[in-house]
DNA sequence: GTCTATAAGACGATAGAC
DNA sequence: GTCTATCGTCTTATAGAC
């Protein structure tokens, strides 16, 4: 599509320079690529700086635009953030329901199984350290923190439970799966940094179910 | 306010715009109490915001003073934060014995009411809230929480387990106690962020008790 | 659809007057 | 000990050429 560097019209170019005008151009006719580009480079900036540090320049560049693109398709800075980590809410409303489906006395384990093999897959764990990064200095993010987990997540959990203090213990054993989420992805401290997942959630399964279904 | 314009001495200045040299310079004697309230400043504006998004200027403005003091004392942002989130450090080095002193069944209630109670306070909360607001985005505030939670406390925790994977261990129960400060006193998601830290701390202590001499 | 250019301002840090 | 003034760099965001 649209051979670009030499097929322009008005070839002849009026920089003052005399400099090549444009460069690498994408065909300017796939448009949808480029926004999944920067949808991408935010991503990863996000994940990996939190949402301060994260400049649109940075994103742009990243993505190999110009910021001013990234400011026409998105408006602002936290309309970016938005769109980048919506792609970490698919997998929880995917998985929620098979979390309170089956046995009660092993919703411990699902739960600690979704959680935990959310944050092992790279794809997921991107958005998932986007938004951690962010939720704890930025109050849109905050409030992202809060329909994922709290309302999507724990709100069904604790409907499972029949009991007074349901939502308190479904956020207590929330509160032991976010702290190892901080532990072993965010600041890594080792030896949780290092620990085989799998031994991790036979450790902790019991201890989320005690929160959910124990004295 | 300011005398200024006509009071100095060799009155006609040499400033180019013959503005005003000087405004409101505090008396130049008692220097000690200003470092302390740039402190002050420094800590409540990391524990509100974070590292990145608090800025020397800020610093300097709510301690009535130029930025430049703060760069005169400190040096670099990096040192006022160091300066600044020290005071936490104290009530963990004074406490730590207390922990691991007494009966091992009761390691983890002494454990969590440590950490709780921590958290409750107010003067030692901020300079906690800073720490964790820092180090999700900032290296130099990481390395700040490890030296603080995992060598000072965990260490000797896991000291007295006589097990193989005692650190695996404390570092779990530390999982779960920096998970409620995450949700209750960071991003104070309810019903947690409102719950009686009594409450939390019957709820909790088996809970880090059992990571710790669990089967 | 993509770019250049730039406005408008905040930032960390330094030099030097007093 | 405290300030003014400023450097150089970064930021978000907009206007408008092509």
């Amino acid at each position: 599509m649209n051979g670009v560097t030499a097929s322009d019209g008005p070839a002849a170019s009026p920089n003052g320079t005399g400099a090549p005008r444009r460069r690498g151009r994408p065909p300017a006719g796939e448009s949808a690529g480029t926004r999944d580009r920067i949808l991408d480079a935010a991503r990863e900036q996000f994940s990996a700086r939190g949402y301060e540090k994260t400049s649109v320049r940075g994103i742009a560049k990243a993505a190999g635009v110009d910021s001013a693109l990234v400011h026409h398709y998105f408006g602002t800075k936290e309309r970016v953030f938005e769109a980048a980590v919506e792609v970490a809410f698919q997998p929880v409303l995917d998985q929620r329901d098979s979390v309170v489906e089956g046995p009660l006395d092993e919703v411990g384990e699902r739960m600690t199984r979704m959680i935990i093999g959310l944050w092992e897959n790279p794809v997921t764990r991107a958005p998932l350290l986007a938004i951690v990064r962010s939720a704890v200095n930025n109050d849109a993010a905050a409030a992202v923190f809060r329909r994922l987990v709290a309302t999507q997540l724990l709100r069904r959990v604790a409907g499972q439970l029949d009991r007074p203090d349901a939502e308190l213990r479904a956020e207590l054993a929330a509160a032991q799966l976010v702290g190892i989420a901080m532990i072993r992805y965010v600041i890594r401290v080792e030896p949780l940094a290092s620990a085989d997942p799998e031994d991790i959630v036979r450790r902790v399964a019991p201890v989320v179910q005690g929160h959910l279904t124990g004295p």
